[in-house]
Formats: structure tokens, C-alpha cells, sequence
RNA sequence: CGGGGUGUAGCUCAGCCUGGUAGAGCACUGUCUUCGGGAGGCAGGGGCCGGAGGUUCAAAUCCUCUCACCCCGACCA
């Protein structure tokens, strides 16, 4: 490709509403425009890495024996009434209607399409396991899109669903496709890790998510120093204290606290040890328990994990928080000056709180707290259970080692979800025995356009963007000095252009007769690993200059024979 | 959906507070010089200032309404 034929819309400017490096670089190397919140286009450059991630996506389901098919976007209402998610999924669910007035959605999963197929199709168990897969674009309608294409309302995915006649095949499945989506992620070129993940709205039960590892990361992941212990924070159990609860040490004292709304706040101007504070957290009960409320006790430097209190049986599911306004009608003091003494509603510690003494806590009066609290003498102690997130330093669930964190970008997941859809759908076949049986499924996705943006994440400096082989562009590109000038720098690159082509390679011939820095700084913007300088100089000794795009200094090659010597740099 | 913010040239933004006939840099067109790390000169093209209404002799600027987008919270590939 000759740049001069090939759009390039690179612009020197960071664009204001970019915030992350990835939406930044893909906005300034032209890969994305914007055409309304949370929708792209792809253009020609960012098409081609997209293309190159399918491509890695599609090969590896098809060695795996998976069969590719394309379900349609646009599913009609009916069929999602019959899972019952028509009302469940939520308002990312993008309801549209046709001219007769009729529902339909555009789909953001395609659990429902599947199995409707699966039970006009499947009706043996010798017609079993089967996998399907399809790579499509999805629409949700997220309530917040962000970063560009890596949280997107409009996005490609690689969706796959299996089929089974019982658990122990679905599960034989599950594992093959963890250990596809390992290679896949590894051809990619990127740096990620498989946890345990929380099953979600999609339903089911055994679940792992694959994070690529970023500092930029929407998500916390836990894993242990010591094991192969791996889990979505929201999933990591924390560890019961070892100590004991201490005695008692300090009267409990009622203190004016005017200034003191937070931790942080209590913390600073009465001096005393965050381990020793108690943060009181409301939340919505649940619907059977007779009350309204119910109050979370976690230490003043610990986070509540919200989907360990959801599953609480006091609290309800979703979890919700109450309003200011809520807090002050249940306890008539707000939401900076709560603690368990004299607690009108119900409340549930976590297990690091049920072994503190001599805390403070909030007195629910306004601007008061209380110091030097205790357990059953100042105030009886309440259901204790694991409500935390767990921190760095904790032991690891399993008993090996200590947690560490790291953030990390979801860019799979996979699960096995049972008969959830295949019961509702009634999407059953015959087995050895002539008795029917409701299929066990599972399903399995891949974010293809987020990993485009998650690869930047992990592979970019201050000049742009760095791929991995695998998924750049192009693979080589041909700088020209002074071309305009020089027949001899033209006709050189032109050739070494042509006998690259006709090798195969992937190969960028800059033809746009500007001055060199801007050359270099698109094709490093741009990311292409491989570059060559074509220039005079060189011409003179017989050489031209080549350079990888994370090296910092050139290395010459020599002219003849410089197109078999680039080829086998690619193959190494 | 709640809270905050921004809409002025293709892009990044100034002008708005204190109304007086629209600006800069980059990009773009022509031309000359320059040419191994985002060159310089000259000459140009391009905006009914998001939209509607109002106040005023006069509105980008003040007021009201609306639309869009962005940021902070809950979801997810």
C-alpha cells in the first residue's frame, strides 16, 4: 500500500474528550472517528487491526472445531419475552420497532437466537456437543460509554455458544475453551491473566473472565503470590482474622465531631489509627425482611464489596444504596454520622469489624461520634459476615501465599450456564436412552473490537503506539528521504516495495514527498514495528537503514539482498 | 437516571464576566524557498458562534426553553 492511496487521518493534537492513551492514540492515529455517543466508524488503518484480531479469533474457534455462523442483529420481541429478559435485561436492552408498530431488539447477546435454533436443529444426542460461534456487532445501550471503543455501545464480539447432553461434556468444553482463548490472547501478542468471575445477568454458574493486564483497568483483579489463585476482586473471598478480639482498653466516649463527615476526616483531626474506625454503609433490605434497611459495618480502610452484601439474605438484590434523605428518616442523622451504637435498623459486620475494640464510630446523632467503642459491652454485636474486599496482603482463599492486585481490562469471559435458556426455549433432544433432555449449555465471549484498545493500552509510548507483530497494520514501512529529488532513493524504495509485495509482506510505502519528521512520527504514531530509510546516504554505501519501532538506534542492512534479510527479521 | 461541565473554522482553543458587525495555532488551496525528526515567506478558501424564542438601537456575549456531547456514580465483551 502506498500512503499517498491509503487515508491516513493522523492529526499532532490530542483530542479533548480522549482520556485514556488507547482512545487518545486510535483518535490521533486515525484508526476511530466518532459518529455519535459510544459509536465509531472503523477506518481504514484501525480496520485492518481489527481485522488482524478477528482473523486470530476465527482461526483459533476453527482449529478447535467450532462452526462459524451469523446470526441476525435485529431479534424480535417474542423470543426475548420467552427467556423473560424482554423485562430482566435491563435498559441496555436497544428496543426498536418496525413500521407495523412490532417489537423487536438489536441484539447485545444472542443466547435467545441460538438456542431457538438449537431446538429446531439439534435433535439427537448424536448431534452432540456442538459448538456455534459468530463475530458480530452488538449494541448496548450503556448507561455511561467511555474510552472510546473500549467501552462502546456499538462493538464486535465473538460470541459461541455449546450444546450438550450433560454436565460433565459441557464442562469437558468449557476447559477447551479456556484453553483456546489462553492461545488466543497469547497469539495476540498480550500480557493477561484468567480469574473467577461472578456470573451475572447472562445466568449460570462456572465462570472465568480473561483480563489483559493494565494499569488503566476498569477492573481490580486478586491473585495470589504463592498459588495459581486468580479471581475478579468481586469474587475473592477475605480471609477470617487470626487474632482474637483484644479487651477492652478505653471507655466509650461521645465526642463532638462538627468537621468530621469521612474517615479520611475523623481520621486526620482526632488522630486516630483508620484500623480503628468503623464505616457504616445503608443499604436497601430486602423485600421479605420486614424492614427497610439494613446497615454495613466495614473498617474504615476497607471497601465494601457490593456483590458479597448483595447476596446477603437481610439485604436486597441489586444492591442498593439509600439516599441521604432515606438515612435521615430511618436513624435521623446523616449519612457522615452513623455508626452501630444505638442503631435503629438492623445491621451485619463484616468479620475484620467483629474483632475490633476501643473504635469509633458514628453516634447517630449529627456531628457526633463515638470513641473507644466495644462489643457486647457498649453494644451487642450484630451478624458478622465477609462483606469486604479483600486488600493487598491478605492470605490468598487458598491458603498459599498473600493477594496482590492489578487492574486489568476484560476482554473475555466464559461460562457455563446450565439449562437456563435451553429450559425456557424447551430446547431438548433425544438421548440413548429415547428420554428427552433439556441440553445444558454454555457460552462463551471475546470483546474482538476491546482488545484492539486494549492492546494499546499495554503496547504504546510517548511516540504512539507500539504493536505486537500479530496485530499491526502493516508490518513494514518504507521511508523515502527526499524522494522527490532523487531517483535513485525512489527507484530503490519502489523496488524494495515491490519485492516486499510479492514476498507477502504487509508493506507501507510512504510516497506523500513530505519532509522526514513527519514521516517518522506518523509511522511511529501509527505503530508499524518495522521501518525502513531509504535516503542517500545510504545509497552510497550500499546500505539502508532499518529499525524496529521499540528500538533506539538504526541498524544498517545492506541493499542487496535487502528484501529476503527483511523477510526473515518477520519470520523470527 | 441523578450530580457537574462544555457547545465559536476540519482539529485544539481564545473572545462571553463588562453587548458594538468573528479571532489564533494546527490542518487545507496556490506559489516560492527549504528538505534526515512535525520548516519558512507571500497569497488564499473556510464559521448565519448547537437550535428556538426573548431582552435591546444592537446579542457569540444577557435571559428562557431545547438538543447534543463530555466528566463523576451503578453495568459489561
Amino acid at each position: 500500500m502506498k500512503v499517498s492511496k491509503f487515508h491516513l487521518f493522523t492529526t499532532r493534537e490530542t483530542p479533548a474528550d480522549a482520556e485514556i492513551a488507547s482512545h487518545q492514540l486510535m483518535l490521533r492515529a486515525g484508526m476511530i472517528r466518532k459518529l455519535t455517543a459510544g459509536i465509531y466508524t472503523w477506518t481504514p488503518l484501525g480496520w485492518r487491526v481489527l481485522r488482524k484480531v478477528e482473523n486470530i479469533v476465527r482461526e483459533e474457534m476453527d482449529r478447535a472445531g467450532y462452526l462459524e455462523l451469523l446470526m441476525p442483529a435485529v431479534q424480535p420481541a417474542e423470543l426475548w419475552r420467552e427467556t423473560g429478559r424482554w423485562e430482566d435485561f435491563g435498559g441496555q436492552l436497544l428496543k426498536i420497532n418496525d413500521r407495523a408498530g412490532r417489537e423487536y431488539v438489536f441484539g447485545p447477546t444472542h443466547e435467545e437466537v441460538i438456542t431457538d435454533l438449537a431446538r429446531n436443529e439439534l435433535r439427537s444426542y448424536k448431534q452432540l456437543p456442538v459448538t456455534f460461534y459468530q463475530i458480530q456487532t452488538k449494541f448496548r445501550d450503556e448507561i455511561r460509554p467511555r474510552f472510546g471503543v473500549m467501552r462502546a455501545r456499538e462493538f464486535l464480539m465473538k460470541d459461541a455458544y455449546s450444546f450438550h447432553l450433560d454436565a460433565a461434556s459441557l464442562e469437558a468444553t468449557y476447559w477447551e475453551m479456556y484453553e483456546v482463548y489462553s492461545r488466543i490472547f497469547t497469539r495476540a501478542g498480550l500480557k493477561f491473566r484468567a480469574v473467577r468471575a461472578d456470573s451475572g445477568a447472562i445466568g449460570g454458574s462456572a465462570s472465568h473472565e480473561f483480563h489483559v493486564l493494565a494499569d488503566s483497568g476498569e477492573d481490580l483483579i486478586a491473585f495470589s503470590s504463592g498459588s495459581e489463585f486468580a479471581a475478579n476482586i468481586e469474587l475473592a473471598e477475605a480471609p477470617m482474622p487470626t487474632a482474637s478480639r483484644p479487651q477492652a482498653g478505653e471507655e466509650m466516649r461521645l465526642v463532638d465531631t462538627p468537621d468530621a463527615h469521612t474517615i479520611e476526616e475523623l481520621v486526620e483531626q482526632f488522630d486516630v489509627p483508620v484500623e480503628r474506625t468503623v464505616k457504616t454503609l445503608v443499604v436497601a433490605a430486602a423485600e421479605d425482611s420486614g424492614v427497610d434497611f439494613v446497615a454495613l459495618l466495614v473498617r474504615g480502610d476497607h471497601s465494601l464489596n457490593e456483590l458479597k452484601a448483595a447476596r446477603l439474605e437481610q439485604v436486597a438484590s441489586p444492591l442498593r444504596f439509600a439516599t441521604e434523605e432515606e438515612i435521615r428518616q430511618a436513624i435521623g442523622a446523616g449519612p457522615g454520622s452513623l455508626g452501630p451504637v444505638k442503631l435503629p435498623i438492623p445491621c451485619v459486620a463484616d468479620h475484620s469489624v467483629a474483632v475490633m475494640a476501643d473504635f469509633s464510630a458514628g453516634a447517630n446523632q449529627e456531628h457526633k461520634h463515638y470513641f473507644g467503642i466495644n462489643w457486647e459491652r457498649d453494644v451487642e454485636l450484630p451478624a458478622v459476615a465477609d462483606l469486604r474486599n479483600v486488600v493487598e496482603g491478605d492470605a490468598s482463599p487458598d491458603g498459599q501465599g498473600e493477594i496482590r492486585l492489578a487492574r486489568g481490562i476484560e476482554v473475555g469471559h466464559i461460562f457455563q450456564l446450565g439449562t437456563k435458556y435451553s429450559e425456557a426455549l424447551n430446547a431438548v433432544v433425544l438421548g440413548e436412552d429415547g428420554k428427552s433432555c433439556v441440553m445444558p449449555m454454555g457460552c462463551y465471549g471475546i470483546g474482538v473490537s476491546r482488545i484492539v484498545a486494549a492492546a494499546i493500552e499495554q503496547n504504546h509510548d510517548d511516540k504512539g503506539i507500539c504493536w505486537p507483530e500479530p496485530l499491526a497494520p502493516f508490518q513494514v514501512c518504507i521511508l523515502p528521504m527526499n524522494a522527490k529529488k532523487s531517483h535513485r532513493v525512489r527507484e530503490a524504495a519502489e523496488e524494495l516495495y515491490r519485492e516486499l509485495l510479492d514476498a507477502g509482506i504487509e508493506v507501507l510505502l510512504d510516497d506523500r514527498d513530505l519532509r522526514p519528521g513527519v514521516m517518522f512520527n506518523d509511522m511511529e504514531l501509527i505503530g508499524i514495528p518495522h521501518r525502513i530509510v531509504v535516503g542517500e546516504r545510504g545509497l552510497d554505501n550500499g546500505v539502508l537503514e532499518y529499525r524496529h519501532r521499540r528500538a533506539d538506534a538504526n541498524e544498517e542492512i545492506a541493499l542487496q539482498g535487502a528484501a529476503q534479510h527483511i523477510v526473515s527479521l518477520l519470520a523470527d
